[in-house]
DNA sequence: CTGCGACCTTGTTTTGGATCAATCGCTTGG
DNA sequence: CCAAGCGATTGATCCAAAACAAGGTCGCAG
């Protein structure tokens, strides 16, 4: 695992084209992390042979680039922007299971029908494969196979995690997890932003935290009160107290005054 | 893929010895589906030679065997019995991740710690590998690694859905979704039983629904006394009405009367 | 047989978050 | 400039499920 040295990479926001869409950001200087994906694991020679069979695509915000229940036709490497993954109720509830962001690797679904749709939030780019051309891609990239074993791990372990957030935690704690995890970099090593936007309205994070928008509202307000948090505009987040909003996430009691 | 012919192969509630407790479930005649399994993929001299890498253990009832937190230093394919996979938060609460049945695979979990513990809740076998010889099991066995893809990709949906359980359906549909899943056989080509033993208590049942303990038994009477379902005894339930069950889990309107 | 402990059920009260209902600020388009 | 529309916030009320509280049933050890 080296970087992949003279390729242009995808800054966030950026679209990319030909090799430079399977590109992911730069490891890190000192620990050689970086976001899981598709091809963080593959020599530079292997990218150019998996970009000739990828095509790079800009899907709009609001567009839908997978759904629900339909036959899955092919498997995505976001390179830039986000997407909310979610699934819906007959009636429309609709469950965020997930926000798909640079390096997020989509269209794992085995089987006849889509477990979730996915839709751009903001401009997204997307590296696509199409799908009769996994067997073949997984038989020719061994570190491919590999390397979405452990995505698909990773994203079990993330699942894990959501389901005791939305089984057990409170609102307050589900607020706190969220954006705790919305501070998370790309690559691990690097030191969480203090500051930071979200690209997703109240609605999106309510339904990804099993709230309802209004709580969502009220509750980011109360931390803002308490000084846990700034908000200089509803869609950017500064973590005042990040000690106090971890050990809220985490489930310990609140310190009593 | 072909039946693994002469090899003993466990039922459910024996213990599996050396081979045989790599060994699955007969494929089904008709359509050759098999619950996923570490080695349903394999040849028969495959798994010989896997065998001789693993070791067969039996866990009593209530026994830790993976904790939350601790370096992982096994991986397990469950053979017979149904162990339950949890996390805690600091002060007690549960959320229970699923249930560990025949052919279910544990210890994925990447990185430096387990994300979940599992637990027998009834004698369970299980059949160990060393975790350090992971790598060199993967690379032997090709088929196991793509397998090990699948196995994932169907947990990974398997958990989305339980988000949506969590995050958006009501204690009823909840209750129906569950019972539903319960009946679910083994072999997906095989008719659902209309029968069925709970192994775990009412306690795993809210701690896995996100409710409580007097939820699940409200509701669960609740659906006896509109025939939904009957409950012999109370870990005994009988699918009444099938239909209705499905529709209620879906989260469809409630029909009016 | 009796007493104990686990587990389950049922009744009552409480409450966290949902629902219903305005209002406020932006941005956009006329 | 104003109207329309959308997202966010805030307030008032409601309700599904939690919490609290008894009992009941069963299996088992003494």
């Amino acid at each position: 695992m080296r970087p992949i040295s003279p390729a242009p990479r995808p800054q966030l926001g950026t679209p990319a084209t030909g090799m430079a869409a399977l590109a992911v950001p730069d490891p890190c200087a000192h620990c050689d992390a970086r976001p899981v994906s598709v091809c963080s694991a593959l020599e530079e020679k292997d990218l150019h042979r998996l970009a000739a069979l990828a095509e790079v695509l800009e899907v709009a915000p609001g567009k839908t680039f997978i759904a629900e229940g339909e036959k899955p036709e092919h498997f995505f490497n976001v390179t830039g922007g986000t997407a909310r993954l979610y699934k819906l109720l007959p009636d429309g509830r609709r469950q965020i299971t997930g926000f798909a962001r640079q390096g997020h690797f989509l269209g794992l679904a085995v089987g006849e029908a889509n477990a979730f749709s996915a839709e751009a939030l903001e401009k997204v780019w997307v590296c696509r494969f199409s799908r009769t051309r996994l067997r073949q891609v997984l038989d020719d990239f061994p570190a491919f196979e590999r390397r979405l074993l452990g995505t698909a791990a990773n994203e079990l372990v993330a699942a894990q995690e959501q389901m005791l957030l939305l089984g057990r935690k409170t609102a307050r704690e589900r607020v706190a997890s969220f954006l705790l995890a919305q501070a998370r970099p790309l690559r691990p090593c690097d030191a969480p932003p203090g500051r930071f936007h979200l690209p997703m309205t109240r609605t999106d994070i309510a339904d990804y935290l099993g709230l309802t928008i209004e709580t969502v509202s009220r509750t980011m307000t109360r931390l803002k009160t308490e000084k846990l948090i700034a908000l200089p505009s509803p869609a950017e987040v500064v973590l005042l107290d990040r000690a106090r909003l971890e050990s809220l996430a985490g489930g310990f009691e609140e310190e009593r005054f």
